[in-house]
DNA sequence: GCTAGACTATCAATAATTATGATATTTAAA
DNA sequence: TTTAAATATCATAATTATTGATAGTCTAGC
């Protein structure tokens, strides 16, 4: 079985030209290189260097086989480094569920960051109502939930206010609703809501709908879709409507009362007590400054 | 620096459950794979295995590195095959020109099964004019070219006939020459001839422009593309042009005499005394039986 | 054309690593 | 409980790699 010493050898005498540069370089003697690179030669079969001149030069076989070397070095590199990572502990890897209306730029920012400072680590970025976070957290299958605040304070789990998303009451622009002003909660009741619910069927407490003929989506996407064709009117995050808004296919619904918070608090989530690795830390960390600086 | 042959332990191992069995298919000792196993978690700092059942289970840190060092040992196998490749004294890639008209389905389908045949052979394929595939040939920057024929054989290239291609005269149903029937060489002078001309400016001599006003390509397609602007006629490959005359766009010109050859002869050629390796031979072959099987 | 410096191959001796065989201990199943 | 098979450990043997010295070769500079 090939030795990757041999492989570095190989690959350090091609870039420098010079057996004696890669023994210099490898804190080795020259003799050492010359050998290895020979013996590298009789198990492959193949002279990798044309030593007719001073400086040896890769034959064109040697050169077939360098970028094959390369690689396998790389490769072993990879391997290493996942080593460290691990003696680091340094998680490997990472579930984070991200309620949709808030899979803004601003993540995906953040997650190429976490990609420099920890390339090691994976991702798992699952996309749920914010409904069904809690759940997913308490349970252990996610590491970090961003959500929109629940009442209900979930025992198992740790909260972390990081900021607030301003929701807007919307419809169609041809929507019966759209034409009134200055409407009152009851004024809502005959049409119907189309809000968010989690796949275990709980709706959010904050953004509960008052109407008796609601329809239920488990994301924000669809509830924007279903609005756009008139099925019924929603509250949505201001920024997921507001480029509809401004073409006039979606208009703001007047309603006076206020009592409904308008400025929905977002949340960081994790589960009570669990260990947070390095990668943890920092991510969770990272959100909750990019969150805060976002206002 | 690591070794392959611990990384080698570490997979059969973790595949087979079983240091014993590991060290029975790697024909040594279970000693021998105890300490490899052991020297390795040293060396890396992380416990690769869960001893405290019989039989040896990755720890969730092993799983990690796992998928890492199967990557590494297909990369080995893969630098191991290159060599093998060359002292079967494969090439380590080949040219191979074709006239574009001659670009068939059959020749990619010889392409898949060659790198099937040489997985570690690369192809250079480059589309070239007839009357420029001769001179790259014979300059040796080309392996195998596949050509309709030139009279003047060229005494640096060997020829190998394996087949004709038909050719017709076609011309936009709206140009003028579509009207007519039965017309003689001298009623095509009038016109303008789109032709194929090689970058040396060398026209093919089987195809030669007998009228005045001629316009050059470098490929039959260009050619096509030409006629289908009514800027002249042409002589094009009937399989190429087939399809818009089914549709009318284009019209065969009915042309009466016959001492042009209608059917042109395709050729293989070499550069006459290179060094055929297997592949190359392979290729020629391959060709060759592809391209008489065609007609 | 010659010399100094630097390069590589080779060799024998040595150091280091790796493999082996025997043994004790543990584990899962009969 | 017993048995068969698995693993860890250890001293020893075998193999492999490293070293230092040497001789031959090439190139640049004078």
């Amino acid at each position: 079985m090939l030795s990757l010493e041999q492989i570095n050898m190989l690959v350090l005498s091609a870039e420098l030209g010079s057996f004696s540069a890669c023994a210099r370089k490898l804190g080795k003697v020259q003799s050492a290189v010359s050998h290895g690179i020979n013996n590298l030669e009789i198990d492959l079969g193949v002279e990798l260097f044309d030593r007719t001149s001073r400086s040896p030069k890769l034959t064109p076989e040697g050169e077939r086989l360098l970028r094959s070397a390369k690689a396998l070095l790389a490769q072993s590199h990879e391997f290493e480094k996942i080593a460290e990572s691990i003696t680091r502990h340094e998680e490997g890897a990472l579930t984070i569920a991200v309620d949709d209306a808030l899979l803004t730029p601003y993540l995906s920012t953040i997650l190429a960051l976490f990609a420099q400072a920890f390339p090691h680590v994976e991702i798992d970025l699952i996309s749920l109502a914010s409904p069904d976070i809690i759940a997913t957290v308490a349970d252990g299958n996610v590491d970090i939930g961003v959500m929109f605040s629940e009442v209900e304070a979930n025992k198992q789990v740790d909260f972390c206010y990081v900021g607030s998303v301003d929701f807007v009451a919307v419809c169609h622009a041809d929507f019966p609703l759209a034409a009134l002003r200055r409407l009152s909660e009851s004024d809502l009741m005959p049409y119907r809501q189309i809000a968010v619910r989690g796949q275990q069927k709980r709706e959010s407490q904050v953004l509960i709908s008052m109407t008796p003929n609601a329809w239920w989506c488990s994301s924000n996407y669809s509830v924007l879709a279903l609005v756009k064709q008139q099925i019924g009117w929603a509250y949505l995050p201001l920024s997921l409507v507001q480029p509809f808004v401004h073409t006039g296919l979606l208009q703001k619904i007047d309603v006076t009362f206020d009592h409904k918070p308008w400025s929905v608090p977002v949340d960081l989530v994790c589960k009570k007590g669990a260990l947070r690795g390095p990668a943890h830390q920092w991510l969770f960390d990272a959100l909750k400054n990019a969150f805060s600086a976002e206002r």
